[in-house]
DNA sequence: TGCATATGAGCAT
DNA sequence: ATGCTCATATGCA
């Protein structure tokens, strides 16, 4: 019999027609979620095609479709101190708006690390969770995404709804 | 050290 | 309009 502590470590899949979407959990909460990248815009349009019926995946397909959904709470990996400060912060912008690079430095207090608040988003562990598809830059640009920018295209398009 | 980052403001061409 | 320079955190050569 499999001791019931290993089956609280688990990865979710979940399947859609741009490529599997990977969530490592534990204990129920998130550990990371990472997207298949994508340099360039995909030929086929995007759907979700296979999920499991948990909390969690569930979060994921509704996110990606536009639903609003709760939040699963994170279990936040490692990083530094200003990694999580900025990743919190993100966390707090709500769904359907955006913010700026700008505004997310001044909102951990510093206003001039700038550069430093967009190199912490781009190693956001867990997309989608930590919601880093809601910052643009302060010229209106989208910015960067480490997945590739359709997918911040696609998960902007689903919220904006 | 030096360099590159998912930025941005300021200042000189 | 275009091109520096500086500011910050972090990792890599």
């Amino acid at each position: 019999m499999v001791c019931a502590v290993l089956e609280m470590s688990n990865d979710l899949t979940i399947q859609t027609t741009w490529g599997s979407i990977s969530i490592k959990t534990e204990q129920g909460k998130v550990l990371s979620c990472t997207l298949p990248r994508l340099d360039t815009d995909p030929d086929i349009p995007f759907s979700v095609t296979q999920y499991e019926s948990d909390e969690i995946s569930g979060f994921v397909e509704a996110a990606l479709t536009g639903k609003t959904n709760p939040v699963p709470t994170l279990e936040l990996i490692q990083g530094s101190d200003f990694q999580r400060r900025v990743w919190d912060a993100i966390s707090e912008i709500p769904v359907g708006e955006t913010c700026t690079y700008h505004q997310l430095a001044e909102n951990i207090g510093q206003p001039s690390a700038v550069r430093a608040v967009s190199n912490a988003c781009g190693k956001n562990p867990a997309l989608l969770f930590i919601p880093c598809h809601r910052i643009k830059r302060s010229d209106g640009g989208l910015g960067g995404f480490s997945a590739g920018l359709a997918w911040k295209r696609l998960l902007l398009a689903a919220e904006h709804s």
